[in-house]
DNA sequence: TTCGGAACGT
DNA sequence: ACGTTCCGAA
């Protein structure tokens, strides 16, 4: 499995938004491993901290965490009670919010968070970091159909913390679809520039997934099986790094 | 309240 | 690696 290193990161999210030359994700992944971590491995790997927050998130969960006023921000309504929650989670009785806190604070370098100034309890999810391939249930949001222009077919691959039209509409393109040919709906979208920004790493995911072979380590790891990632309808010629 | 070092556990 | 526990500083 490889490793992505920050910078490069940072480099590819502040390029152009759009197609992107056909072999250049052969070699360059986009996104850090944790981001690919499934949430729940069956038995092995415990629950991260981002993922029960997502979580909880959600669900509604009524009192202790919600989301905020902005894009991935969220508020922690009520500290002791989700420490509470998640100490249950882990079977840490002691947990408390110090610690979870420390926690949270970990997250800062590893660019997952960061905090809301002046806001208390405040935290955004850098998003646009955080690849929700992962994430099957994100309640407002609808699931994210990506669509296969040669198949002509949906696949659903998982959910982005925004909302657009479920409809599917592929005779005629959007702008928006012709730079974004996942994308699903109908027009106008009307997409801010964090949801753009959000496509634009979706985008790069799916042409990764296509052009290299991803190194799903098993289906049955993932939310969504049949994601039909073995069907290569897009012709693929080119050396690619095979995972398998 | 928020931060981050340090030692520690798994 | 991903926290947990503890704690002094701002």
């Amino acid at each position: 499995m490889m490793n992505i290193d920050v910078l490069q990161m940072e480099c590819s999210c502040n390029s152009t938004v759009g197609p992107f030359p056909s072999n250049y994700w052969s070699r360059t992944v986009l996104f850090p491993e944790w981001a690919y971590k499934p949430a729940w491995s069956p038995g092995s790997r415990q629950v991260q901290l981002w993922h029960f927050l997502l979580e909880l998130l959600g669900r509604g969960e009524g009192g202790a965490i919600s989301w905020g006023s902005e894009w991935g921000e969220f508020v922690i309504r009520d500290p002791e009670r989700l420490a509470k929650l998640w100490g249950e989670r882990k079977g840490k009785p002691h947990m408390n919010y110090d610690k979870l806190s420390r926690a949270l604070r970990y997250y800062y370098n590893k660019r997952i968070l960061h905090k809301t100034k002046g806001k208390r309890f405040t935290y955004k999810f850098n998003f646009n970091k955080l690849i929700l391939v992962n994430y099957p249930s994100l309640p407002t949001c609808p699931q994210l159909s990506f669509y296969n222009p040669s198949t002509e077919s949906a696949v659903q691959l998982g959910s982005l913390p925004f909302s657009f039209p479920k409809t599917f509409l592929c005779s005629q393109m959007h702008p928006v679809q012709r730079q974004f040919p996942f994308l699903s709906g109908t027009p106008p979208y009307g997409f801010n520039q964090s949801e753009l920004s959000c496509l634009s790493h979706v985008n790069s995911a799916f042409h990764v997934m296509q052009t290299i072979n991803w190194p799903i380590r098993s289906s049955t790891e993932w939310p969504h099986r049949g994601m039909g990632l073995q069907e290569r309808s897009v012709p693929l010629n080119r050396n690619h790094h095979n995972e398998d």
